[in-house]
DNA sequence: TCAAAAGTGTTTCCGTTACACCCATGT
DNA sequence: ACATGGGTGTAACGGAAACACTTTTGA
């Protein structure tokens, strides 16, 4: 028995019924924040391979379906959105090594999307669902209580590659935006900002930019906490769009986003 | 007859004898600077679809073949280069709409690279070569003879992609290094950064910038024009790196490097 | 009245920009 | 000598960083 839990039998079946010919497949890697942190969207497997492990959501791109719209219907299946126009989904890369899945050659196309958890929630009532659950994210890792979660297939690397891209882009993109609910709050904004980002941001600079170079909309609204409210704001735009460079510490970019598999 | 020049029939057949299954290729766009132009390697089709009109160049993945080692092997038969350890090969997007190729379903995993004109030069006898061949860039779009050349399949929407992450890059990263010779002086690589970012840099910002944070060596040499000699320098690093970006005018995102198709 | 978070004013710092100038070479 | 491109010194400029401060609320 080897970790896809499926026996030299079954696999050969598998063999044998697909043939030689490369299967294609779009897998997606939904992104939200929750409570301040980033979380990613997990289905665990019915059936083998891998029957019972946590992994990406993901199928076959059908016959005459654009690679997008597989991922596009991927996303709704798996957020239950309806209108998913205003949602980020961006491709990935794509993975193809041999043997990353013991049925065939399966060359997944990934693709990544960025969505707020209060509105998924709504739709999906949390993370209740039985077979389908966003967990928290320990830097490229997937956390069920407090412990690493395994993934199937080549997808810890698959999602260690798309938290990578993330962080890139928000560090000189609005990409952000797109975690959070309707209205929100600057010091909000920038907690996103952060938990993405992995490091802190300077709050005068920050403010100063994003509020002065026209990001946000204040709603006139506030709402209060404990303390003096916080004004609310609207994102000026939901697509994604580039901004100044965050200043940041050094990083290394060959590691991860070089080269899909 | 359409664009493909293949007859229905000749569809059907190829329709027939492929199936339903989908097929996967690699594609690469070699770039390289010629001149102080950035140009892009293409091949002339040898058989329908698409005879004798240019494209990218590339090939389907093998049976057991990494999707990466299929763009390696692409491109040392294209660019006649043996030692390709220290060349720039990335992944840049997959393409596979349904009906880009008229046999059938085709999926290309597309990749960049980058190489020095000269070096190329030196192992295929420079643009001499009848079916493989440097073309000048006007934007996204290749030019023959001043005029824009027609690519096969989507080629055009994929070089157009290509060219736009590479001008990302170049923004941020050590990336036109790998289009230099292995020797030149900072002038050059001014014109490298320039030539492929389509704006001018500050003269002053970026000598200090490049040799005052080691970006490269002097070799000690001096290579003389009509003028006082430019000392050569070596990269210190021929890999990608990040550096701070360069101060740049704004740019529109979402429109090419979104979403590959 | 106090704690805590929101929000602002001001100064310092540092890299970019601009501009002027010197340097080395071929003609 | 001088034109030309390589290369450098220096001051002005502007955004980020640092710091201190005020504001507003609930407890």
């Amino acid at each position: 028995m080897t970790a896809h839990g499926m026996s030299a039998a079954e696999v050969a079946a598998w063999r044998a019924r697909w043939g030689e010919g490369p299967h294609v497949a779009a897998d997606v890697c939904i992104f939200a924040l929750r409570e301040g942190r980033l979380v990613v969207l997990l289905i665990q497997r019915g059936i083998p391979p891998y029957r019972d492990t946590w992994a990406l959501p993901g199928g076959f791109v059908q016959r005459d379906e654009d690679l997008l719209a597989a991922a596009r219907r991927e996303l709704a299946e798996e957020t239950g959105l309806a209108d998913l126009d205003d949602v980020q989904i961006d491709q990935l890369a794509t993975f193809g090594a041999p043997g990353r899945d013991p049925r065939g050659r399966v060359v997944s196309v990934v693709y990544t999307a960025l969505v707020s958890y209060e509105r998924v929630a709504k739709v999906k009532g949390g993370d209740d669902a039985a077979d389908a659950r966003f967990f928290e994210l320990d830097g490229h890792v997937p956390l069920r209580e407090g412990r690493a979660l395994p993934l199937a297939f080549d997808h810890a690397e698959v999602l260690a590659h798309a938290v990578e891209r993330l962080r890139g882009r928000v560090t000189y993109t609005t990409a952000p935006f797109a975690l959070m609910p309707e209205t929100f709050t600057l010091a909000e904004l920038q907690a996103a900002y952060e938990t993405v980002l992995g490091s802190e941001l300077h709050r005068r600079a920050f403010r100063e930019r994003i509020e002065g170079e026209g990001w946000v909309v204040p709603t006139g609204e506030t709402r209060g906490g404990r303390h003096r409210p916080a004004r609310l704001f609207r994102a000026r735009t939901r697509g994604l769009e580039w901004m100044r460079p965050w200043p940041e510490a050094k990083k290394v970019p060959g590691a991860l986003s070089r080269e899909g598999r």
